[in-house]
DNA sequence: ATAATCACCTGCTCGC
DNA sequence: TGCGAGCAGGTGATTA
């Protein structure tokens, strides 16, 4: 489900009804995520006060004077508040009461997601610590990504979708933004000359700001932690396209597979 | 170091 | 209606 907008809007709507309280209690119904949840350290958390909820990357940051929660939500994991007396559904694998009665509750059907705890600085988590820039902060600009390029054959389209490179950039956003920046997603990332990545930049400051403005992309059934879906699908202009007449020039849109994901582009735009 | 592929898991859609 | 194939928003691990 979640690329950066999504992982955010959960944030934005979970954080309001979580931060400053106690926490009551974690259940892990099923500790079977990515990697074994840490129930015990997990537990350890009762009665902590959450200080924060913060993202880095796709990663959610829950921090208490103890130590930190770290919760990715993998392809199929989201997060919202019930009340805590609400019956858990077949993938509800993680509840976290809190004391006065709220629930931040998990649910990720397919178990790509984790839960993990650490009593250290979260941003020095091997998970975290070789992250690259975040996309809508100043630092990721023209002359990162054009630095970071150089040398690499990777195709662009799976360079800017490594997190080593710059978090957050899903197969979403990927094909969208290479669409508004011109670009075709085959090419060699160290061929693509300043001037393009000049447009590739903000295209991809542009596609994730407004996927968060608009509440995420609800494909399936995602929302926010506020129960409600997102509204970026509308604005959606190759991804799920294939086929489809491009709104730039109307001819069909191809679609191909590049590193086992669905990529699509207008071989006309696009070049 | 970089690039390509595999693996993890459930659910849904499609074609026969 | 049933069944296998293929696909789905991610990313660490493994292999060249």
């Amino acid at each position: 489900m979640p690329e950066l907008p999504e992982v955010e809007t959960t944030r934005r709507g979970i954080a309001p009804h979580i931060q400053g309280k106690r926490i009551r209690d974690i259940v892990v119904r099923n500790s079977s995520l990515r990697w074994p949840v840490p129930v015990a350290e997990l537990q350890s958390l009762q009665r902590c006060q959450i200080t924060s909820v913060e993202r880095r990357g796709k990663y959610l940051l829950l921090s208490t004077s103890k130590g930190t929660v770290i919760i990715h939500l993998g392809m199929s994991g989201s997060l919202r508040i019930a009340k805590a007396d609400e019956p858990p559904m077949a993938h509800d694998h993680v509840d976290l009461t809190l004391s006065d009665g709220a629930m931040l509750r998990y649910t990720d059907p397919r178990r790509f997601g984790c839960w993990l705890f650490t009593s250290e600085d979260p941003y020095d988590h091997e998970l975290l610590n070789e992250l690259g820039p975040e996309p809508l902060n100043d630092e990721f600009d023209l002359e990162y990504l054009y630095q970071a390029s150089r040398g690499r054959k990777v195709a662009v389209k799976q360079f800017i979708m490594n997190s080593h490179v710059v978090v957050g950039v899903g197969n979403i956003y990927a094909n969208e933004a290479l669409f508004l920046a011109g670009i075709h997603p085959k090419r060699a990332a160290g061929k693509i000359s300043r001037q393009r990545y000049e447009r590739l930049v903000p295209a991809i400051k542009e596609v994730l700001g407004q996927a968060i403005e608009q509440g995420g992309t609800t494909l399936k059934d995602f929302v926010g932690g506020d129960g409600k879906p997102g509204y970026f699908k509308q604005s959606l202009n190759v991804y799920g396209r294939g086929g489809e007449p491009c709104v730039t020039c109307d001819r069909p849109l191809k679609e191909i597979r590049m590193g086992q994901r669905t990529t699509v582009f207008c071989k006309f735009c696009q070049t």
